[in-house]
RNA sequence: GGCCCGUUCGUCUAGGGGUUAGGACGCCAGGUUUUCAUCCUGGUAAGAGGGGUUCGAUUCCCCUACGGGCUACCA
């Protein structure tokens, strides 16, 4: 046990889309697997047949690989020495019932025959009489009909007869369980807080309780992940590895605190007003017809999205925020795992993207923003060429310190790819004066005559004409930008002007001479 | 209701018997940029409450409160 190698799973149930819980869950998993050099698989849990969802699969794999958190073994990442990884599959080689049969053999497991009206109507009484913990239990089982009720004779006349029946778990009465987990240490339950859980199905297929310690076992699964949901019925799965003399197959346990909504209690949503997403690619479920957008659709990169992910509800214990993964994998251990829930902040959540969309270098960035601005350029200017490479890169340069996303970079520099229509009212309205409309002019014919057009050279020549007309910089400046794109804020002013080029600037500053003239005349 | 888990600035968190309770996000102010953003500097703001233990508790223990999870032939 001590020294098997590490081997931990991320076992979802294809069930709808993955929640940014799940990812996290996976990535802390991911993160263990690969700092001590062990394996990390993908098993499907889907043995509920009736809340199977059309391509969840699927996107579960697509997602864990749009994190670049990749099983080395499982379903859609080449299987491995324990194929199969489904459980639905594995269900079918006999893998579960043959557990389920030592269970029974061994005195601790039972067939119950009960129908879901008569469970109903145990539970109903065992409420009414106000019962403190109404379940299938070691007391109440004792007026079921199950093989601890029936004699040998009517169980196996039942069986004959086809009638549907569940193995159950049988807990004792009244004994103490412990519990180790790594990150919420000793756990202490009585095992009369636990209940007779359903072990197989009437339709032959475990439940997760029996299926995942089943698959656990058999691929040597040496650290068990998962949400802290799943705390209250550890007891129970304690029970089955002792009963299955499995216990020191049985991997150590993690449970995580669960991540929480933004705002108001509870367990995140699905959906939340700040706009900011739950799931990490767009998932539509068919059933319900919902829609969600994901984190990789609103713009986020893959690696501000996981580090976000990472330090909710872990830290290094440094002042240190930006990982890469591999600072990642060296810094995470579950000791640093946090106890309690986690708010999850959608202001710092961009404020990651931001991080790192600094660290994107001018090409990288151009090349994300080049398919935006494509299509936006569709729509708002059918008839422009398209801009080159380099322009874009340009652009990339000086919009991108504003932005959090490369989404927003068509909004807050669009005025780059086309001449602007209107100018900032505002603005006009405080700097435009009797002498503006020359002092452009000028500006425009002293450009005319520039052979360099760079920043340096235009913001010389732009404050020499203020001087020698008398006009402090700082009345002029900003009706100059408004000029040359239409707002009155932008990136560095001389670098923009550098960047439109001489012709187009000359162009623009002589439309918006015209056209702020007339508008001024007109208006005011 | 019962059981389990939890509780440090608004949020994510560090620390841990004696600290000016530290950092980050956000917010606010000042500086730089003649604008906005960036950047810099500063500020705002916290150990749920009550009992113990102790010379001393945010830190250890108990109780209460609050929050969360679970309480299916779902995972």
């Amino acid at each position: 046990m001590e020294n098997r190698r590490v081997r931990l799973r991320f076992a979802p149930s294809p069930t709808g889309g993955l929640h940014m819980g799940g990812v996290r869950t996976a990535l802390f998993s991911y993160l263990f697997a690969k700092k001590h050099n062990g394996d990390f698989i993908l098993r499907i849990e889907d043995t509920d047949q009736t809340r199977y969802v059309n391509g969840a699969e699927e996107y579960i794999i697509e997602a864990l690989k749009w994190c670049g958190i990749e099983p080395n073994e499982g379903v859609g990442f080449g299987d491995g020495p324990h194929a199969p990884y489904r459980q639905s599959e594995r269900k079918e080689l006999g893998i579960y019932k043959k557990y389920a049969d030592q269970l029974i053999a061994g005195g601790h497991a039972y067939f119950a025959f009960d129908t879901p009206d008569e469970l109903d109507a145990m539970r109903k009484r065992l409420e009414a009489a106000k019962v403190v913990a109404p379940q299938y239990n070691a007391v109440t089982r004792q007026n079921m009909r199950n093989s601890l009720t029936l004699s040998e004779d009517e169980v196996k006349k039942l069986m004959d007869a086809g009638t549907p029946y569940v193995v159950r778990l049988k807990v004792p009465r009244n004994e103490e369980i412990r519990f180790h987990d790594i990150i919420r240490g000793w756990v202490v339950v009585n095992s009369a807080q636990v209940d007779d859980k359903v072990l197989l199905k009437s339709d032959g297929m475990p439940t997760y309780h029996l299926a995942h310690i089943v698959d656990d076992i058999e691929m040597e699964v040496s650290h068990a992940v998962r949400g802290e949901e799943w705390l209250p019925s550890a007891p129970s799965h304690i029970l089955i590895y002792r009963y299955l003399g499995c216990e020191d197959k049985m991997p150590l346990l993690a449970h995580l605190p669960l991540i929480l909504k933004p705002d108001g209690n509870g367990k995140l949503s699905k959906r939340d007003k700040s706009g900011i997403p739950m799931f990490p690619l767009d998932w539509h479920d068919e059933r319900t017809g919902e829609k969600y957008t994901g984190y990789r659709e609103t713009g986020f990169f893959p690696e501000a999205f996981v580090n976000m992910l990472a330090m909710l509800g872990w830290n290094p214990g440094t002042t240190q925020e930006i990982f890469t993964i591999e600072e990642l994998i060296q810094a995470f251990s579950f000791e640093r795992v946090n106890k309690s829930g986690a708010k999850f902040d959608p202001e710092k959540t961009k404020w990651f993207n931001q991080q790192y969309l600094r660290k994107k270098s001018d090409e990288e960035l151009a090349q994300l923003f080049s398919p935006i601005l494509e299509e936006k350029l569709k729509t708002a200017s059918p008839n422009s060429k398209t801009p080159s490479f380099a322009y874009v890169t340009g652009v990339c340069r000086l919009v991108k310190e504003k932005s959090h996303f490369v989404s927003e970079f068509w909004d807050s520099g669009n005025y780059f790819f086309i001449t602007p229509t209107t100018y900032d009212a505002d603005v006009i309205k405080k700097r435009w004066n009797d002498q503006s409309a020359n002092y452009i002019k000028a500006v425009t014919e002293a450009f005319k005559g520039l052979n360099m057009f760079t920043a340096a050279e235009t913001e010389a020549t732009f404050k020499q004409t203020a001087e020698a007309q008398g006009i402090a910089t700082g009345q002029v400046m900003q009706l100059f930008r408004v000029c040359l794109s239409g707002v009155g804020g932008g990136p560095m002013l001389f670098e923009m002007v550098e960047l439109l080029g001489k012709d187009e600037v000359v162009k623009r500053l002589e439309t918006a001479v015209n056209v702020i003239g007339k508008t001024v005349q007109q208006g005011v």
